[in-house]
DNA sequence: CATGAATGAGTGTTCATTCAT
DNA sequence: TATGAATGAACACTCATTCAT
């Protein structure tokens, strides 16, 4: 709650303890995470058990709940970490490439990295029915909406006459949906070889953007 | 699974009582499955109790039982259903168009139509993981490939020059991706007025499209 | 379990089975109560397990679940069994004593009769606290209000110039105490022969009227 | 457990560091036990729950062990609490009041006051069932026994030909029974207004003890 | 003195399923 | 055909308590 009691030690390491104690505790918080996003995944919110998650961790089960106040929050917790990464890894990618076409293309790779890279957060953020839609949107608050990313890139594009300027939405909606796509086939659909994978992708990403270029 | 039905007597008005009684019998299987795909897509397949279900339906949980043998059956008989209306509904399209390009937008048109109105067992069919795709693909055993059917327009259209050859597979998923995903915001994502999504199921059509074809 | 099926009778006793259906499940049910009374007087609301209460009656725990709805519906039939019994015999013994002050003093004694015979219930409806005391009202609506009775008889007890008629609603509230007191004595306290209880209950009663009497 | 106290000033003010402590340690048992009763009379025994208790007083649950070895202990810390005031009380009242009548009446008043001042302590020492009886009886060793101090007023009423001599054990149970009516009914049932809760007592003690008179 | 971490046991309740009727 | 009764297993969650710090 408060913590940091100040000084005592005269000198050296001045919060060994309290620093180890916040470190196991930041370490079995991330654990408790990362098995959930399986479960989660694996059956749905309702397919997470408290129990199963615990065992899978090697805890029992009320000491998930010195760490989150109940299965929701778990849920909560995997969205926000979601929104967050996907928001910056794409902020990140529009601000490295200037030229709006490009800027595209590579936005839509990251977005498939990202569900490839995050299965569990993927399906939790995009592939699961509307009850958590509004977790989902508080969770989002104030942070980067990963959406606004690709719209931003859409206008900029639309605005340098790179694409059509139609309806900058529902270019920016169809964009969305055939990356989306992309993911959702990659993680439910049957494995393919990497190189296929990435022919995949490029030729979906590719004739996206040259089915939406101007003339 | 199931199968003994035929003989059925030979003489006095050949269907009457016996007829009536497979109608109903049959009558109430399909409402239980209706009712099960709500309750499915709805909380997974967790979110399924028998007990609700039975409820919503008017009968009492044991009854079920007499229909289907647990709740895996249900689920099983779900996607049968699904894999068979959207293999009937694709290839009757595939049938009635024969200008290839017209036939892979006609089938894309077709496939989000048969998500939008089914959107039950389209979530069940593409959107859940793993452990029912065997289910899934035991299901899927002589009858109508979904899939097949859109390969076999690529192949065609390919063949007639009117997309590019490079690699027919890898167009067959990257079409597929493209519809699936519209399917997937369209189910998961905001409402939207229908007009904006029959610019977005369009436009997002004809820019694969587009994107693809050879020149 | 037991097994005395047999006969099926060709004819007769029309609802054979499904009487004694209904006679088994009102039997477990009042096994239930019963139980349930016990339990609940042994460890207040917070001290019956619904685990406990079924092992005792030789049942699983989601067995109860078919006879009472949840842990409060227990408490509300036990109060509510409680409330009708005890205004029932109270109402019985005012409609057979005509004389004033007899009628008074057969009324102490039938509530402490009451209170002595029905322990569990007793405490339950008078000894415990207030959160119940709205599942009491409710439950005590439209039937015979033991305390109405016992105002009923105060009030013709004065206008007949039996006892003082100062105020009524006092005299009816301290005569209440009394017995109430003796209740709780008796069921809390050091047991006592059962000559001396009689002895106190007479003694209490008879001093209350005699104190209360007018000159 | 540990130990490293010691240095202990030499001088100066010789106890004022032990003193604030044991001080402190008085405190915060007291602020514990408190707590305690309000919890416990809430929700009964096991009404009261040991994190919700430390919560309240703004400590964490493991503190409370530093005061009190289990939750049986506050039980009976609080049972022994509740007889030494009522025993003192009715003592001093006794001793101030030499009229035998009138010493009956003021302990009747002290007793009711008592109950209405200390609610959670009658509860828990008059109102709840026997398996506490024992951890009552072993409080009550060497310690003022409030009853017998009413026995006592009761034997010198009886001497002094105040009141009916035939059996001064039942004329005390008849009183205490009286009183404590009282106490149990202004603390479940209805709230009535103070001066009717005046007019309440009063009649019923002098009522009793009129009953109880000689001629 | 006080606490954070942890747990075994237990809470009320719901589940899918079976079985005799 | 349909159901009422019943249960073993599981659910999310809270409990009193211990222990190392």
């Amino acid at each position: 709650m408060n913590g940091e009691r100040m000084d005592k030690p005269v000198l050296a390491s001045p919060s060994s303890s309290a620093a180890r104690r916040a470190q196991a505790r930041a370490d079995l918080r991330a654990k408790i995470l990362a098995a959930a996003a399986e479960l989660f995944v694996a059956g749905g919110y309702q397919g997470l058990s408290m129990r199963q998650l615990a065992e899978r961790i090697g805890y029992t089960a009320p000491t998930i709940y010195l760490y989150f106040a109940n299965k929701d929050a778990l849920l909560f917790a995997l969205l926000e970490e979601g929104y967050n990464e996907l928001g910056e890894r794409l902020a990140a990618v529009a601000a490295a490439e200037p030229v709006p076409i490009a800027r595209l293309a590579a936005l839509g790779r990251e977005y498939v990295a990202f569900g490839r890279e995050r299965p569990m957060h993927y399906q939790l953020m995009f592939m699961q029915r509307a009850d958590f839609l509004q977790a989902r949107l508080a969770a989002r608050a104030n942070r980067v909406d990963p959406l606004a990313v690709l719209q931003e890139a859409v206008a900029a594009a639309a605005s340098a006459g790179a694409i059509r300027a139609a309806d900058p939405q529902v270019i920016t909606l169809s964009l969305w949906a055939a990356v989306h796509g992309l993911v959702g086939l990659l993680l439910i659909g049957p494995p393919l070889p990497e190189e296929q994978i990435r022919a995949l992708v490029d030729t979906t990403i590719a004739a996206m953007l040259a089915g939406l270029t101007h003339a």
